[in-house]
DNA sequence: TCTGGGGTCCTAGGACCC
DNA sequence: TCTGGGGTCCTAGGACCC
C-alpha cells in the first residue's frame, strides 16, 4: 500500500504556524514578485478565490481588510517541509518525497488493520511538532492514494486519513471523483474526456483499454491502470535533477543591456551554486528572455540560446561566462523584458567528468573550481557571509553580477520573517 | 509519371505536476 | 499600473546512417 501525505494549504499553513492570528481567517500566499495567488486557506477558497488568480484582482479585498496576503517565503516553507519529511522518514520503512508538501510512504511490512491508526498518529504528531495540518490517503496505487487523500481533506469525518482498501470503496470513490481531479489528467485532456462523455473517474475506467490508448496514449493508459488498482507509476524517484532552472519576473520591465546581463549573471551563478550543492555538473547552459506577454501594445520577443560547454562544469565563472555568451546572442535593443532565466541541462555527477580532452585547459578549470569552492565557503560561513552581506548586500560574487541582493527588483510587499532560519526574525516572534 | 527501406538518436515542444 | 517558478516525461519529426 501507498500512503500519500499531503500538507493542507501548505504555504498558508506555514505562515499560520508563526502568525496564529491568521488562524480561521481568509489568507492567501502570493507567487514570486507578488504576481499570483498560489496558496489559499479554506476560508479564502470559500470566498471564491481561484488558484493562480492575479493578485491585482483581489488587492482591493486585502486593502479593505477582508483578506490577508503574504508574499512567498521559500526559506520558511523549505525548512518546515524538511521537518515534516523527517518525521515521516522516521515513522515508516521508506518514503518518496514528491514535492515540497507531499510524500508517498511505502507501507511495506505494516499490517493493513493498523495502517489507519498509524496514519492518524502521524497527522497528530506533525500538527503538534511542526504546526502543519496534513491529510493522508492510502491505497494500492499512487493515483488511488491521491484520490483517497482528496476525501481525507474534504470530509472531516475521516479525521485526516482515508483508506481505499476494498473493491467497493474503490468503485464508490471513483464514482464521486470528477475526472479533472485525477492525478495525471490535465486541462487539455479534461476537454477531450468531456467530449467523449466522461465526467468522473468511474466513467473513465469503464472504457476499454484500446480506446484509452488510442486517445490518451501511454500516460493515459497508465492512469487508467492505476485507477483500476494496477500500479504503473515508477517506484523510485530520481534523486538528482536532470535540469536546473533559475528565472524571475521583474517588478519593472528592463531594457538596458547591462542591467539585464547582470540579472542573467545572477541566475547563472545561482544555477552553478545549485549544481555544486548536488555535486553535479552541467554540459549545457540555456538563456531565455521574455517580454511582457500580457501587454498587447508592446512588441513581443521570446528568444533563447543554448551554449554547449566543451567539458561539463559547475564553477560559477564558466557557467556565468556561457550565460553571458547566450545573452549576447539573443539580446535585442528596444524591447522591454519582463522575465528572464537560465537553465542548466545535460547534468551528470561531478566526479564522473572526463577532463582528458585535447586542447582543454585543465589548469584553468582547477583554478576556477577552487575559486568557486572558496566563494561557497565564505558565503556559508556565518560571520564572514554576514560581513559581506551587510557590506554589499549579497555575499561574494563575480563582478558581472548585480551589485545588490539577488531579490532586488522583485516585488515582495507582504513577506513575513524567516522565523526558522534567521535568528533576528525568530527574536521578533518571541 | 516514376524517384527504397529500415533503423537509431536527438531535440523541440507539449502536457502534466506542485 | 498589476499576471510565478521549477520540474518531469512523452511524442513527433528531423537528421543521419547503412
Amino acid at each position: 500500500m501507498y500512503a500519500l501525505v499531503d500538507c493542507n494549504n501548505f504555504f498558508v499553513s506555514c505562515e499560520r504556524a508563526f502568525q496564529p492570528q491568521l488562524e480561521g481567517k481568509p489568507v492567501v500566499v502570493l507567487s514570486n514578485n507578488d504576481g499570483c495567488v498560489v496558496s489559499r486557506s479554506n476560508e479564502s477558497k470559500a470566498m471564491g478565490i481561484a488558484m493562480c488568480t492575479p493578485f491585482y484582482k483581489v488587492r482591493h479585498l486585502v486593502e479593505s481588510g477582508k483578506l490577508y496576503a503574504r508574499s512567498s517565503n521559500y526559506a520558511l516553507y523549505g525548512d518546515l517541509s524538511a521537518r515534516v519529511m523527517s518525521i515521516l522518514a522516521d515513522s515508516v520503512p521508506r518514503i518518496e518525497v514528491y514535492s515540497i508538501d507531499e510524500a508517498f510512504l511505502v507501507m511495506d511490512g505494516i499490517a493493513e488493520d493498523r495502517t489507519v491508526e498509524i496514519c492518524r498518529e502521524l497527522v497528530a504528531r506533525i500538527r503538534k511538532w511542526v504546526g502543519i495540518p496534513v491529510s493522508i490517503g492510502v491505497a494500492k496505487t499512487k493515483t488511488l492514494a491521491k484520490v483517497a487523500s482528496h476525501f481525507a481533506k474534504k470530509y472531516p469525518g475521516y479525521h485526516g486519513v482515508c483508506m481505499i482498501d476494498s473493491e467497493e470503496k474503490r468503485r464508490k470513490a471513483l464514482s464521486l471523483t470528477p475526472i479533472r481531479e485525477v492525478w495525471g489528467i490535465g486541462r487539455k485532456n479534461v476537454v477531450k474526456m468531456k467530449d467523449a462523455g466522461i465526467s468522473t473517474a468511474a466513467d473513465f475506467v469503464e472504457r476499454p483499454q484500446p480506446w484509452v490508448y488510442e486517445n490518451f496514449m501511454l500516460q493515459g493508459t497508465r492512469t487508467w491502470n492505476e485507477l483500476r488498482g494496477i500500479p504503473c507509476v515508477a517506484e523510485e524517484l530520481p534523486d538528482k535533477r536532470k535540469s536546473i532552472c533559475t528565472s524571475r519576473s521583474f517588478a519593472d520591465m528592463l531594457s538596458d543591456r547591462q542591467e539585464l546581463a547582470a540579472k542573467i549573471a545572477d541566475f547563472a551563478a545561482q544555477c552553478a551554486g545549485k549544481l555544486r550543492k548536488e555535486k553535479t555538473v552541467a554540459g549545457k547552459v540555456t538563456v531565455f528572455l521574455w517580454t511582457n506577454r500580457f501587454r498587447d501594445d508592446l512588441e513581443q520577443y521570446y528568444p533563447s540560446a543554448t551554449i554547449c560547454l566543451p567539458v561539463a562544469a559547475n564553477n560559477t565563472q564558466e557557467i556565468v561566462a556561457a550565460a553571458m555568451h547566450g545573452m549576447n546572442m539573443v539580446y535585442r535593443d528596444g524591447y522591454l523584458y519582463k522575465k528572464a532565466g537560465v537553465i542548466v541541462d545535460d547534468i551528470s555527477d561531478a566526479d564522473s567528468v572526463q577532463p582528458l580532452m585535447f586542447g582543454f585547459d585543465m589548469e584553468q578549470r582547477l583554478r576556477q573550481d577552487a575559486l568557486s569552492a572558496v566563494m561557497d565557503q565564505i558565503n556559508s560561513d556565518a560571520s564572514l557571509a554576514g560581513a559581506c552581506r551587510y557590506a554589499h548586500g549579497g555575499g561574494v560574487r563575480l563582478a558581472s553580477q548585480s551589485p545588490g541582493r539577488f531579490a532586488d527588483g522583485i516585488r515582495s510587499d507582504f513577506r513575513s520573517g524567516h522565523y526558522t532560519t534567521d535568528f533576528q526574525d525568530l527574536i521578533k516572534v518571541r
